[in-house]
DNA sequence: ACCTGAACACCGTTCAAGT
DNA sequence: ACCTGAACACCGTTCAAGT
């Protein structure tokens, strides 16, 4: 007499199995929506089941930082200048996050929680060390440009991106609309701005401008 | 026989009184504390009575950021440099997000829905226009310096803000440990710099020095 | 106009128990 | 080792009702 499916026949779950939904849900629908209830059910699996994997939300959050972090492509470090080789090391993060906005703001208390976050930020020190920054600017700066880096894509202008394309075209006109209506007279800037607020027009200049501008504020500081 | 004391002797809740203790909590319990229900206990009235004065929660965090927003000074435009003006207005924006880190992040989505956020990036808008920047590059610009600030006091170096000062030195201490103890062949610079990572020894100078390091960086942008 | 009481559908989490 | 069932203390929110 065959049995039916049920949980034990399964192949278990992992803790890899688990990230890899959760960071699932939250691209589709949201970080709020990734809860250990809904996370237990696209896992066909009770909530509790989740325990034995992760003692608390907190670590499946870590575990979702972990997970982004790691798909961080370093290259190996080669000759070219301290702030060549620093835009590129800032790129290869930002293009770490670009697939994943809703998880960003995990980031940025993480990265020196785990092992690729840790050599991402090592990579940064060395190449300010280079440039002649005392250890303690290096320090300061270096967290601070991981940081801006996550600001760069969970900032980006325009609805969120977790939005249905209608809804994210709708909200769109909606902005637009807001400041156009704006009184000329006290907001003649916002108005002109109003299209290119209201969404982001090129993606890729966007990010390599805000890539550009943090290594030319670096290059500033270090002469001043 | 005289009445006892009752909701109805009390002075009326106001939106206003709400705000207030949403924002007192966050910044003495952190922004998970703001509840629907405890911010009601606090004005001795049930949470229902919240709803009175707000649709749903989201409102009450707008009002949270309006009214941080509000606390914004700036001053009449004066006949300084661009980029002068800009380190100034930048500043006075942080000056107002400092007292409330807790806040701080509900603040970036908002500042294009509130009368004191609009003036503030007209504010900008205005210098970058100055500056030379075409509308485009100016309203991406903007948007991305008026997040960078908010990142900058969420993402201040050492433990989060909201901790009792015995827990916050054991967290630096926990983290410093941490980072000393990493394998000095790999992670030569994050030992070394283990001490500044843990704690941001001098407010002062992190934030100074990080405006500085945007309003160069808006400079870089602007000769390339 | 302003607030309460009772109820609903959700959370995260614990604990004992099953295989 | 890995998972379930039942329960608890919390959420936000609705709806009818009170003054």
């Amino acid at each position: 007499m065959p049995r039916i499916a049920r949980a034990q026949d399964r192949s278990p779950l992992t803790r890899e199995r688990i990230v890899e939904t959760a960071i699932a849900i939250a691209d589709s629908e949201g970080l709020e929506a990734v809860t250990i209830r809904r996370v237990a059910t696209d896992n066909d699996v009770t909530p509790m089941a989740l325990y034995w994997h992760f003692k608390e939300k907190g670590q499946l959050l870590d575990g979702i930082a972990e997970s982004v972090l790691a798909s961080i492509v370093l290259p190996a470090a080669s000759g070219e200048s301290w702030d060549r080789a620093l835009y590129g090391t800032l790129h290869n993060f930002l293009d770490a996050l670009r697939p994943h906005p809703a998880v960003a703001e995990l980031i940025a208390m993480r990265i020196l929680e785990s092992e690729p976050g840790l050599e991402l930020a090592e990579r940064v020190l060395g190449l300010l060390s280079d440039a002649g920054f005392s250890v303690e600017q290096a320090a300061e700066i270096s967290s601070y440009l991981l940081s801006a880096i996550i600001t760069l894509v969970t900032a980006e202008p325009g609805p969120e991106r977790v939005l249905a394309q209608a809804d994210y075209d709708a909200q769109v006109r909606q902005k637009r609309a807001a400041l156009g209506a704006l009184d000329p007279a006290r907001f003649p800037h916002l108005i002109a701005s109003a299209d290119a607020l209201a969404m982001c027009a090129n993606e890729e200049s966007y990010y390599s401008r805000g890539i550009e501008l943090l290594v030319a504020g670096t290059r500033g500081v270090l002469r001043a």
